[in-house]
DNA sequence: GCTAATAATGTAAGCGCTTTCACAAATGTT
DNA sequence: AACATTTGTGAAAGCGCTTACATTATTAGC
């Protein structure tokens, strides 16, 4: 492979003339630039990046740390980051963190000796006050959480206003006795659903009954033991709204084996839009999360503040949309 | 951040010194070695890779492309190939090549620009000579598809046995007449998936018939608009084999919007084992792919090649798997 | 026509490591 | 006791770039 002296030597110039031909960090003669760029064809010459890191600096590259790389919106989040970041020859060096506190630090030391010049994070173990920390350290950029003390760094989705449109959907076609399926509750998203969920219940004058809800675990298998319990309690509701769309599938799956027929029985509501509702059956009604976008902003953050794309804009906050298909129908009788 | 000049002052040894207590790669006296790692921790000294990759003219990253960040298996194939090379400090670049030949070879190139160690590819546009090719400039292993020339850098899945199991299935559930929803024949696992279907029909003393055949696009409206064309041809048939998931999915709704209940009326079969085929109603019989084994092993070659993990065992070939659900049945009547 | 800017290019000092080579000290061999 | 090994360490030359800074060629100003 061809160096940057072996360009120079061809074309009868300095290292520091092909360097500026190829950064376009300085006035070179019309000449000259011509001369250097023929010798580069001839050569098939393509710049070390490693070396140009070295020099300079600044690696572009960004890491990007998922809780798990097979999960449901990592794909569509690391889609949009890969694109906007290519596209301006940076690269992204991806990491899992497995929801778990020592791995999460651990893949985050490896990604800042790895010289990152930016981290995209999507964690959900390590504390506010380490993200904070980190935050000194290096430049971060916090995926689906809102950290108090940096919250331009941060892209969120509005959740509360996502399970207040879940309910509010459910409500406007007709349904009294709402059940609620929730996430872990520690985690900070899995509350804003709630909150929103409870809000809708408000205005339209219900109060929330403790005895529709139940907490899951983001799996299927969660929401099917929810469905199970909220069953097994023998309160009747004629729609239930699941804080992701797994625990949906879940509780669709056990209402059937009830024998209750969806949506005519029961109605359902998922959260996410991940793909897999737009194959279940029957077709899920769920809320969309615009996991893509929001990791194409994450990318954009990284263009505007690290590598100098200053017109660019940001977009902290998104918001979800009601993606009504078939698991929802006005309540009958 | 400290830099390995400090710790060796701080040690009071040279240069060199600290190096081979960071790499063991030379003796070093078991005092010195102490002094150094004292040293280390103090400053929290953490090694620049970048310049560790310019020296030792190795960057520690392998490049992974695929055909779509968000595809059905790249999560799972990513997730393998990052676990295997992470617990080795390795790390990996992505990129995408959506399925297009100039794209998949800029990225390519891009990944070669960035130095990395080898190259994983999962592509499907570029041909078998310009893989060939590249295979002689840099280190390449290649999932899912077969090289000739290359056989050693190549992980496959034996699509000719997995399409026999999914057709020897439904024959074993008594089905004669049998329709197949192919990918696009350009493919080359397409055609051996259908190779393994007819040799399950000729094994069985049926006639692969052109009447039940359609080609498929392996999208689910792809697979809805096969199924359409299938059940207009007014052929009857008791059981359908597709050649993944999302057609099968498809095929299923169309089906059922075409009054027929699965797996009542008719036995649908898919191919991939993709997540969302736990969640389809019924759950979706079909043909296990293991991408992330497949992934891993393609990280193991990577491991055992370049990083000279010598006694590491590769697998070129992986068998398909049956995986039984709910869309099948025994053909009634 | 002479000085002061300005533009274009070259020189060389790093960036933070690895690695070859040389050398001194410790150990083993007869 | 003389020599051959082995072992531990340091000096220094890169790796392929970027980027001050220095230098020369060109143009402008008067």
């Amino acid at each position: 492979m061809a160096t940057i002296y072996q360009v120079s030597e061809r074309a009868g110039v300095s290292l520091a003339t092909v360097s500026r031909v190829m950064n376009g960090s300085a006035k070179v003669g019309e000449a000259t630039r011509t001369k250097v760029l023929k010798a580069m064809q001839e050569l098939n010459y393509r710049p070390n990046s490693i070396a140009q890191s070295l020099a300079s600096n600044c690696s572009n590259s960004v890491g990007m740390l998922v809780s798990e790389v097979h999960g449901p919106f990592f794909g569509e989040m690391m889609s949009g980051v890969e694109n906007e970041l290519r596209s301006v020859g940076k690269h992204v060096i991806i990491a899992a963190g497995h929801s778990d506190v020592a791995s999460e630090k651990d893949a985050i030391e490896f990604l800042i000796s790895r010289k990152c010049d930016a981290l995209i994070l999507h964690v959900d173990a390590v504390t506010d006050e380490y993200l904070l920390e980190l935050h000194k350290q290096t430049p971060v950029v916090v995926l689906n959480r809102l950290v108090k003390g940096m919250e331009e760094n941060c892209i969120c989705l509005n959740n509360e206003l996502g399970g207040y449109l879940a309910t509010k959907a459910m409500l406007e076609l007709g349904h009294k006795q709402i059940a609620y399926i929730s996430g872990p509750l520690f985690k900070l998203d899995v509350r804003d659903r709630l909150a929103g969920h409870q809000r809708a219940l408000q205005e339209a004058g219900l109060v929330f009954d403790p005895g529709l809800f139940m907490e899951g675990d983001f799996h299927e298998a969660g929401g099917v033991a929810a469905m199970e319990k909220l069953l097994a309690r023998g309160r009747s509701f004629s729609a239930v709204v699941c804080a992701n769309d797994e625990m949906a599938c879940g509780a669709m799956n056990c209402a059937r084996d009830n024998r209750l027929e969806i949506p005519k029985d029961l109605s359902i509501m998922g959260f996410d839009n991940v793909i897999m509702s737009r194959y279940t059956f029957p077709h899920l009604s769920t809320i969309d999360f615009p996991a893509g976008e929001m990791g194409r902003m994450a990318a954009r953050w990284v263009r505007k503040h690290i590598y100098q794309d200053d017109k660019l804009k940001v977009q902290n906050l998104f918001e979800p949309s009601l993606v009504l298909r078939d698991s929802a129908l006005p309540v009958s009788a």
